[in-house]
DNA sequence: GTTGCGATCAACCAATTGGTTGAATATGAG
DNA sequence: CTCATATTCAACCAATTGGTTGATCGCAAC
């Protein structure tokens, strides 16, 4: 479960992981290989493995009772996509006298029906548990 | 405790708060506002706004007993770097022959020093708890 | 001052995470 | 077949996470 980029954006949370990953964008790496640095049991090594791999970010093929590790750069397009939508969103906001424009006007309303103010979206994203018809508690 | 980076990635792991993110980038919004569309209580959007904040993604300033939050689109830098640095390396690895040759090289040694395979990290990375000198288990 | 709204704090809970150790599996070498 | 190597599976544990409810705080309005 967990939509893809819920799952790379958590697999680098962790700097352990972080720095597999980094080694790897130098040469492909058996698990032993990868584990060398670290203080952490080859165990440990192998579940921080299982979390790349299944947020895509790495692939494992088999050459004899190794298993050597791949890193999938193209994920990397995936996160950049995303950040960088909403980057230039709210780059945007500065430059355009409408923001701060829309700024007084959200000041002022507050309680509008708003729209766009709302999930904004687009066709790639994922969908967290909505209501958007304020179900909740009191209101 | 906890570099930004892990911070600013593990907030970005949860589909709500990445939510959160993409309607910031629109406009800076109240706590109530932003929790308007999720079926979750207050608190829950108050307790991701806290991690959101402690990453660096976003701040709060202080309008009467509101607490607009506001999105600190700079830190997105902090991920673009890394990634651009550890995808362009990854793909450089598939344009040199190079590469095919450190590859095979590390086939056949395989326990060499192999200086630079470990560790790749530069200026601004984060440490996770190395050894380098094989300390662990049977080594 | 008291009421009411916006937001946070506190205590609690179930699920997940990152780590451990010990046993098992898979493959190649003797 | 047996042994050694490389890796994973399984059970367990402590800490963290995302959620809950109830109490509290800050501030403005009556």
């Amino acid at each position: 479960m967990a939509d893809q980029l819920s799952k790379v954006f958590a697999a680098l949370a962790d700097p352990t992981r972080r720095d597999m990953v980094a080694r790897l964008s130098l040469a492909d790496a058996t698990v032993n290989e990868l584990a060398e640095p670290y203080q952490v049991s080859l165990q440990a090594v192998s579940k921080h493995l299982k979390v790349l791999e299944d947020s895509g970010l790495v692939s494992r093929t088999r050459d004899a009772q190794r298993r050597p590790v791949h890193l999938e750069d193209n994920v990397f397009d995936l996160m950049t996509k995303w950040i960088e939508r909403y980057r230039q969103q709210a780059e945007e906001r500065y430059q355009r006298l409408d923001s701060v424009l829309a700024q007084m006007d959200a000041d002022e309303v507050t309680d509008d029906s708003d729209p766009g103010a709302a999930s904004v979206r687009g066709p790639e994203d994922d969908s967290p548990q909505l209501t958007h018809g304020r179900s909740r508690k009191g209101a």
